[in-house]
Order: C-alpha cells, then sequence, then structure tokens
DNA sequence: GTCTATACCGCGATAGAC
DNA sequence: GTCTATCGCGGTATAGAC
C-alpha cells in the first residue's frame, strides 16, 4: 500500500482512516453513537461530513470498524480456549482471556454494553462467526446447558463485562479491577481460587 | 369509541396518554428508542406527531413516563431494604426484591440495559432521590466498600438485570427465571442458599 | 383542552464537480 | 480524495381549528 511515490497517498488514504476511527472511538466513548454527529467527526478531522463518507459508506461502517480489533481478540480467546482439554482449563482460559479484553477495552466496552447502535454492527461483525457468539456460552455452559448453567453464564459475562466498563471502576488501575473481576467470575462459576498473577 | 364531543373530552386526555405510553413501550421494546419514531408511535395511535407532541414535551419525557413506574417499585424496594436490621436480611431483601421486579419488566429491562436513551431517562428520573442509586451500591457493599465489594455489587446487579432481560431467557417462565437468578446472585454476595419460595 | 397543519433545523446519505 | 449541493427524515415548535 505504501510502496514509492506513494508518501502522499499512503498518508492520505490509510492514514486518514486510522485518525478517523480513532478520532470516532474517542467521540463515541465521550458523546456515545448516538450522540456523535458525522459533523463532528468531519470538524475533529478538518473535513467535511462527505469526505467522511468516501473512507466509510455509512455510520454503521465507522462504529463496525471501531469495535472490530476487540471482537477479534475475543475470537482468538474463544477459539484458544476450546482448544483446553480439561473443561476446567476452558473455563480457566475464557475468563481470564475475557476479564483482561474487558479491561483493556474498558472505553469500548462501556460503549459497547449501552449503545444500541454498538450492539447491532457486533452482531453485524460476526455474522460469520457465530461459533463464537454461542461457543462463548457453550464453553461456560457445558455440554447439558440446563438452565441453572445458562443463568450463570449470562449473568457472568454480562456482568463482568459492564461492571469492568462501568465509569465507577474508571479510577482503579487494570491490575486492580483485573483481579477483583477475576475473584469474582471465579466464585460465580465454580472455580477455585488462585494465584494472583 | 364514538368521536361524540363529551365523549372525546372525557376519553380523549388520560385514555390516549395512557395508550401511548403503552404503544410506546411496545414499539420500544420491538425496534428500541433510538429505532422508533414519533411518527412511527403517532401512526400506530392513528394521530399526528403534533398530537403526540402534545401530551409529552419531549421524546425523552415519553421514555422517562415509560420507566418510571418500574423505577418507583425499585425505590420502593431500597427503602424496604433499608429499613430492615440486620445486614444479611437487607441483602436478602434487595436480592429479592430487585431480582422480582426484573422479571416482571424484563422487556423493560432488557431496553434499559442497551439503550442509551433509556439510561438517560433513567438517570433524570432519579434527580431527586439520588440516595438510592447509591444506595442499592451502598446496601450491597456494606460500610466498607472496598474494591472486592464494589465490584461484586456491579458485577450482580449488571449481571442479572441483563440476564433477566437477555432475550436467552425469554422462554423461561418467571418463577424459573426467578429462582435461577436468585441462586446465581447469592451465590456471588455470598449468601446462603434456602428456601425456593 | 385536544388535536391538525405547517414550518424549522440538524441528521445521515447521495450525486456530481474539481 | 475532497468538496458543494441537495435530498428525505428525524425531533422540535407554533398557530390555529374544533
Amino acid at each position: 500500500m505504501t510502496t514509492g511515490t506513494a508518501e502522499a497517498g499512503a498518508r492520505g488514504a490509510a492514514d486518514t482512516r486510522t485518525r478517523l476511527l480513532d478520532t470516532a472511538l474517542r467521540l463515541f466513548t465521550e458523546h456515545g453513537v448516538e450522540g456523535t454527529s458525522l459533523q463532528m467527526i468531519a470538524d475533529a478531522l478538518g473535513v467535511t461530513k462527505a469526505a467522511v463518507y468516501y473512507h466509510f459508506k455509512a455510520k454503521d461502517e465507522i462504529t463496525e470498524a471501531v469495535t472490530e480489533p476487540a471482537l477479534r481478540e475475543l475470537d482468538a480467546i474463544v477459539t484458544e480456549a476450546s482448544k483446553q482439554r480439561r473443561r476446567g482449563a476452558q473455563i480457566d482460559h475464557l475468563l481470564a482471556g475475557f476479564i483482561d479484553l474487558v479491561v483493556r477495552h474498558r472505553a469500548l466496552v462501556a460503549l459497547f454494553s449501552s449503545d444500541p447502535g454498538v450492539a447491532r454492527a457486533v452482531e453485524k461483525s460476526i455474522h460469520g462467526s457465530e461459533d463464537f457468539k454461542q461457543g462463548l456460552l457453550g464453553l461456560l455452559c457445558g455440554d447439558n446447558p440446563d438452565t441453572a448453567a445458562m443463568v450463570t453464564a449470562h449473568v457472568a459475562l454480562a456482568g463482568l463485562a459492564m461492571a469492568g466498563g462501568s465509569p465507577a471502576m474508571a479510577a482503579l488501575d487494570d491490575e486492580t479491577l483485573r483481579e477483583a473481576l477475576l475473584e469474582v467470575g471465579r466464585r460465580l462459576l465454580g472455580r477455585p481460587r488462585h494465584r494472583t498473577a
């Protein structure tokens, strides 16, 4: 993409796209997706609305692009966790990975949990790999998804994500939050509590 | 049904308002708040947008009005729970009341947890009684709100609410869901599990 | 007191000039 | 690649019919 004469081309194209996504994420976390207009993004970049539309055909595409990296990470975590042989190890792997993801992408997660635009984008992004949406729950529930296990899994995933993204936790550093969430998650899923990494 | 002048006057006001809120809640749960326009609400009622605007000065007021009954119930639950003398009883009371509320108002709760418009409305509605927003957490955390307790409380409230409102639980009847959530909540908050009411 | 007609402005989105 | 111009729809607002 950046070959030869394309210094300007590389900057105008890919770099503007990157700047746009950075700006969008910042504005999204400040005002929500709904509360962020394309005009605001364009102004922050010093271009017009139509220029933004050159890079993304619709606002939804921006939302999707913003959430994509985190979703790919989540997909990788689920895949890797499912490779573990013992069920306990699967859950441990998934729990640690999920929580780590939530902590590192706190701002995004907060958005994720409170914005239907983001939820829509997420659902679209995982159109191909629906395995992993159900896989997440499947790994936690085991082979026999009885009511109690299903409810527990839902409470765990939703609760850990929302608590991690909550403004009330913003003051906590990553280490502290991660350990606190891990302990709660372990208790919830019936895993023995152990090493404080 | 006849549009006689007297009957229209008697029926038009309060009843239209009620019908409007019922319709709004239905459309909100179907399409989300953002995805429901005043035009859609007006069409469903057989009136014009301006007629809707007569009953509510802004869309946010509709959202607030829709969430208000559940919030009042929650407020009552917190108040009553705080009157319990033993801390264990406070938690038990709060947990049971909260979960019962979530189960009975599932559709609203699902909306509540995934729509910034609703979240905004909720924050506005409790302007006067901010006691109870913090009171909810305060009752769960006790006097010493250390990190672990705070995180646990957040995971519990958010997780139980979102799990209860999740489409995945829609097939469960109230009794079953309530008991499943109660058991998870008790384990999470370190309460002994007991009677299946 | 309840509703209709109408207008305003900002939003997401499209078409076409440079 | 970026711009200007324009469109339709959304929430909001007012004047006035009944």
